[in-house]
RNA sequence: GCGCUCAUAGCUCAAUUGGAUAGAGCGUUAGACUACGGAUCUAAAGGUUAGGGGUUCGACUCCCUUUGGGCGCACCA
């Protein structure tokens, strides 16, 4: 477990201060009024100090002085004795900056280094069960650019979670039953008819599936069956050639998914809340609760009387279960048989009217609401020269997910996808995304890691062997210390890391992992270009001491570039 | 029409969730290796944060309003 010395520090800075204000009010000095909630912060600008505060600021009103004053009292009475502090000053309007000793700087290399893998993991999730569900692709048809979006944001922050003490499940709700799969099966069976009868006898349904992937599958359940269902009832012809059908399209979507290094625990089939009567009992303990009446022949929930926008069918006239019944049942299965902690759902942005209901009926079950949240990603537009590209130009159809990893290597896509938040329309630059220069961030990143690498192997050719216990003997040698503020920037950035993690599994944003490792590399070059690692002149004691050490800045940027990519599951190159 | 959501540099996006001079990349312009990977770095120019009002020490951020995009409003999923 690393230890977070970024947060370590603010604690400790937070209590110095209460020290200190507890000082001042009791020497007279300030007066004994209740103090308002500070914030301790990383400032925007290095020249502002390591760390900041802004409490002689919200204190100013209640103790009747400026800003300033607080400031200078509270900082007179402060003893940085034993602490990672080194010196303090005070900035118009009232801000206290905060700066560092090289103490901390070592520390966050010694923590890095000693937890390697495992740096950045926590006990935030205390073990507590939580379900990721995402892209759940209807299994009729081909997964979409949504899709693929819903799937890299769902993994990784599955992985987030992971990573941050969560016990974390993967899930694929496969809607394997209702009114699409009736479509489904209705538009195969036409186009099998259609094989033995011809196209003009066969009337295909008009809402039925026009795609080619439904014509291929007809054609292969006729090799196989050839006409022996033809004459045979509807019902029989459409069970036998959904049955075929289906697993079918299942499996190629794992396949699919695999390709882009997803893969899941759990597999949930809608079919078995039917089969187990799990929906049925949901009405039943809905209209025990009344909240069900009765219309025109089909079952309805009062979601209006819970501030929806107009009441919800449950059971449609033709005995057939809505999406939403079943969707209930499924949360109910999750929450309740299941006992999951908290769910994650991650969804199209054009379901985003179906969340206040679901959320709805599960207070209506006696279920905490607050214990799913739903995450919308909105849609993808894809752009090549400049142009929205709408169409495949293969089938003409909509881009599938097949068609983008096709074009693009797939850490391109899984980056990419991961570079906006979940709510915020995302243009994906397809020229961009194979591009092997600095401007395609992928390879930015990944630059840095090769890069860092090489000056490893370099390091090592001359006789400089980075093992533990050089490594210990640079962080506890008091002598050497941090030179320029390309290094302590740096070290700064990969101290940040732990807490970044749990900002995502806190806010659910993944975005801010890419922006993390963007950042880092920058950071990197940036340290590269005004630090010579390995010194022409290494005879010299002081040379090499100093080269150690930054090559232990290299070494600890290594371990944390490699557990953020391992993150999005993109590649960590030695050589690119 | 009602509801949700978004609007920041020429373009694509940030801004520590109410903090300091609103920052990056691309593009443009000018620079930097006999330095370990120039697939890198440094600098300049570029802004009334869509418009208006309010809340307070302090607003891109919160509230109200106008405008303009996107999405949703089925006995579809």
């Amino acid at each position: 477990m690393s230890s977070n010395l970024i947060e370590y520090a603010k604690e400790q800075l937070r209590e110095k201060i209460l020290e200190s204000l507890g000082l001042a009010i009791t020497n007279g000095n300030l007066p004994a009024q209740p103090v308002k909630s500070f914030t301790i912060e990383i400032p925007a600008s290095k020249v502002h100090g390591d760390l900041a505060t802004n409490i002689a600021m919200v204190c100013a009103k209640s103790f009747k002085m400026s800003p300033i004053q607080i400031a200078q009292i509270i900082t007179e009475n402060m003893n940085l004795d034993g602490t990672y502090f080194e010196r303090y000053n005070i900035v118009s309007p009232g801000f206290i900056n905060i700066f560092l000793k090289p103490s901390w700087f070592k520390d966050v290399l010694a923590d890095i280094n000693i937890n390697k893998q495992d740096y950045g993991r926590s006990k935030l999730g205390e073990g507590k069960k939580v379900m990721v569900e995402f892209v759940s692709a209807n299994p009729t048809g081909v997964m979409h650019l949504g899709n693929a979006r819903g799937g890299v944001l769902g993994d990784c922050l599955a992985s987030v979670l992971e990573t941050c003490g969560f016990d974390v499940t993967r899930e694929f709700y496969v809607n394997d039953a209702g009114n699409q799969i009736f479509n489904f099966g209705r538009s195969l069976e036409a186009r099998y008819l259609q094989i033995f009868k011809g196209k003009d006898e066969v009337e295909f349904p008009e809402d039925g599936y026009h795609g080619q992937d439904i014509l291929e599958l007809a054609k292969d359940f006729a090799e196989i069956n050839s006409d022996k269902f033809v004459d045979q009832d509807s019902e029989t012809r459409r069970k036998a050639i959904v049955e075929f059908a289906l697993p079918k399209n299942i499996d190629k979507m794992k396949n699919d998914l695999k390709r882009y290094k997803i893969e899941y625990d759990v597999w949930f089939k809608e079919s078995s809340l039917y089969k187990n009567n799990l929906v049925n009992k949901i009405i039943e303990i809905l209209k025990q609760k009344d909240f069900v009446f009765e219309k025109d022949g089909a079952i309805w929930y009062k979601a209006s009387e819970l501030g929806g926008e107009k009441d919800e069918v449950l059971v449609r006239a033709n005995g057939f279960s809505t999406y939403f019944a079943a969707d209930i049942a499924y949360h109910y299965n999750k929450f309740v048989v299941r006992n999951f902690d908290k769910v994650i759902n991650i969804w199209g942005a054009d379901h985003h009217g179906h969340v206040a209901r679901l959320k709805g009926a599960m207070d209506v079950l006696g279920i905490d609401s607050s214990r799913l949240d739903i995450i919308l990603n909105q849609l993808v537009r894809l752009t090549k020269d400049g142009q929205v590209i709408k169409m495949s130009k293969r089938t003409g159809k909509s881009i599938t997910l097949v068609d983008l990893l096709d074009e693009v290597p797939v850490d391109a896509a899984r980056f990419f996808f991961n570079m906006r938040e979940a709510g915020s329309h995302l243009d994906f630059d397809l020229d961009l995304a194979v591009k092997t220069s600095s401007e395609n961030p992928v390879y930015y990143v990944q630059y840095a890691h090769a890069r860092i690498c090489s000056i490893l192997s370099k390091a090592k050719e001359n006789n400089i062997n980075l093992d533990q216990e050089l490594i210990n003997d640079l962080i506890n040698n008091q002598e050497i210390i941090l030179e320029t503020d390309e290094e302590k920037e740096l070290i700064k950035i990969l101290a940040l890391y732990p807490s970044e993690l749990e900002s995502v599994a806190l806010s659910y944003d993944c975005s801010m992992i890419t922006k993390y490792a963007v950042n880092l590399a920058s950071s990197f070059h940036r340290f590269y270009n005004s630090c010579k690692v390995i010194s022409d002149n290494l005879e010299n004691l002081n040379n090499k001491n100093i080269s150690c050490l930054r090559l232990l800045i290299c070494e600890s940027t290594k371990i944390v570039l490699r557990n953020v990519l391992n993150l999005i599951k993109i590649e960590a190159p030695e050589k690119m």
